[in-house]
DNA sequence: TCGTTTGTACACACGCTTGTGCAAGTTCTA
DNA sequence: TAGAACTTGCACAAGCGTGTGTACAAACGA
């Protein structure tokens, strides 16, 4: 039924090498096949169901490491004021811009969403506390619900990593100021803001 | 090489079925398969393909009845004010939710890509053009390139309305206040500027 | 009405992917 | 270095989607 423990250096290597390989090809083909998957990780089709039970106990297991991940960003971010909370939230995020594609990309399958969404409760719970919180305090926008906020925030967000390649694009401020503007502060005051906490 | 155009009345009938389940069906699977569409246009798997060469030219049909209706909404917004240009240009996009739905689903294909590209081409070119103007003229915002924001503003859009139902949400003025706000205008003056330009 | 057009039902070949069994080879580890 | 762990390549059955062929029923138009 289960796949044994790996015993060896080089099994628990290989299988982390699939895992590995799994989320960069996942994240521009949710739909990719075994065979693509293990040749990018530089083995055999037939070594994967060594590692794993099947197909989609990898995609569990590629959900759950981006799970792990969300977690320790959403228990990061701590900061009291909402528009700082969001800008560290947002370069976070970005640093994780391979993940966060993945698990964009798994949640166009539709038997895969509610797993998926599970994987990002805890980054989603804090953007919500946050845009909240921002909306009481009158310092995010106030002419929509906060929910809402919040849901804008996050196709932002999730537009801006998947959509913008990282390794060309030295701006992670990109995602901080595009995330910030559709949560209503002032486009010409982010940089002061982030500057200033900064200092 | 080609099909013969349908001599029949409901011929022509069932192929604009076809097309309409095509779109509303792709929309949420762009990968779905004949049988799935034509099922739902309430016709066999056979049957389809004396309307259609084969499934590629299905898309092609679908791409290009997008692009009719790009084009229409690219021609219909000329105000001047970019900021009112961009407003009317989100609304206009948001009455066209299924199809926007359909040519972002269609271009995660790689090989569709360049295709849904050119069909959006004449909405993506005068989205450059209201960004290049409104940036000029100091209407929008001036922190990030216009072309970096006419991309923002696509993404938002694209967001707002593939997330949002547009059944249950009576809100036009979502896609609005979300594209605008992306684009640079302050959310407290968002209301103002559509009340005063529709006085 | 009669002939044509269109749709349905069933079948088949083809290609791609999944999951498994097995023999043979390679690599780690004790 | 010997034995166990691991990988490989091949073959196979099964499932699914496409595209095509054929026979038969229904709808249409002159």
């Amino acid at each position: 039924m289960s796949v044994p423990l790996p015993r060896r250096k080089d099994a628990a290597h290989n299988r982390a090498a699939i895992l590995i390989a799994a989320v960069a090809v996942l994240a521009d083909d949710p739909l990719a096949s075994v065979d693509t998957i293990t040749k990018a990780a530089g083995l055999s089709r037939r070594a994967f169901y060594g590692h794993f039970e099947d197909r989609d106990a990898l995609i569990t297991a590629v959900i759950a490491e981006g799970a792990e991940r969300f977690n320790a960003i959403a228990a990061a971010v701590t900061d009291d004021d909402p528009r700082i909370a969001l800008a560290h939230l947002a370069t976070a995020l970005w640093g994780e811009a391979e993940h966060v594609h993945a698990a964009a990309a798994i949640a166009l399958n539709d038997r895969l969403v509610r797993r998926t969404a599970e994987a990002l409760a805890p980054v989603r719970a804090r953007l919500g506390e946050i845009c909240r919180s921002g909306y009481e305090r009158e310092v995010l926008r106030r002419d929509i619900p906060p929910a809402v906020t919040a849901r804008l925030v996050e196709e932002a967000a999730r537009g801006v990593i998947t959509h913008i390649d990282p390794q060309t694009t030295r701006e992670h401020r990109l995602a901080t100021r595009a995330v910030l503007s559709v949560a209503g502060v002032d486009w010409s005051e982010i940089d002061d803001l982030i500057d200033q906490e900064r200092a």
